[in-house]
DNA sequence: TGAACGATTTAGATTATATCTAATGTGATA
DNA sequence: TATCACATTAGATATAATCTAAATCGTTCA
């Protein structure tokens, strides 16, 4: 982990690279898990107490409105947060509602006559169904 | 709008056609505009009073397990529901958070390598940026 | 240096969303 | 009619996220 380069990437931002924000953004990049918000104020807070929930849902607002964090919300359960690094796509478990990279690969792009005057920012697909964790349980439920 | 239709259809899921659930199902196939659990709960209760929150919320549940209706996580907002007619794909605007329906055409299925021992339900393609009533206002964030 | 100002952080309260509980009601069937 | 599973209810509770107002930090520049 590059602590200069997470420095660079949120200053090439316009957000200071505060101790808080960079143990938050330091945090997603080593853990591709896609954790949930609790998890990493949670996380941040265990190696450095000083940083309140506030604080750690501010800094994920701005790293997601600066372009390094995705947010991906889940249908009944906490929004999950990822480091931009490499292109993927998501999967989502049915069951136990974690998500999963997928290999990139390209989306074809949506006809212009489907959507008419609208500003298409990105496709993003996202895959449903069980994980290798859970698969071998599902018939049950 | 056929009563018989939904019935049937609420029937051959293994559900009973209760006054409460009816209502939902009916209220989603009237608007197509993606409503939240809130918006729904109240649109039927002010037709007929005798409906709490907890049976909308329920029904939904089942609804969606059923398969009849299609939940929409969306970040940081309520989440939103959608009765399963045409296939479709989903716009999500940035600035108002609603959610419009998209032509539906085919995505390609993940390579199984990338796959693995996962298990797909389904492929799901979002659509993110301004919807037509916000695009105009696009500069301002 | 230090005054000033905007950005950031904080603890805790608040709001928003969704689920749970325990009691009650309903309808199909025997 | 008695029974049983399914449904519903009001309100409490849980969970997720945001807001508030005060304090602090960093940078700029006189």
């Amino acid at each position: 982990m590059d602590a200069e380069a997470i420095k660079r990437s949120l200053e090439g931002s316009g957000l200071r690279c505060t101790p808080q924000r960079y143990a938050v953004m330091a945090f997603l990049m080593e853990h591709t898990r896609h954790p949930t918000a609790a998890e990493i104020f949670e996380a941040v807070n265990r190696v450095d107490p000083r940083s309140s929930r506030a604080t750690t849902y501010n800094n994920l607002r701005d790293l997601v409105q600066a372009g390094l964090v995705r947010e991906v919300a889940v249908e009944g359960r906490a929004a999950r947060f990822d480091a931009k690094g490499m292109r993927h796509h998501h999967f989502i478990c049915d069951r136990c509602g974690n998500v999963e990279d997928m290999e990139w690969y390209d989306v074809p792009r949506p006809p212009s006559r489907a959507l008419g005057k609208r500003i298409l920012r990105e496709c993003e697909l996202i895959f449903r169904g069980h994980c290798t964790k859970c698969a071998p349980r599902h018939a049950s439920r």
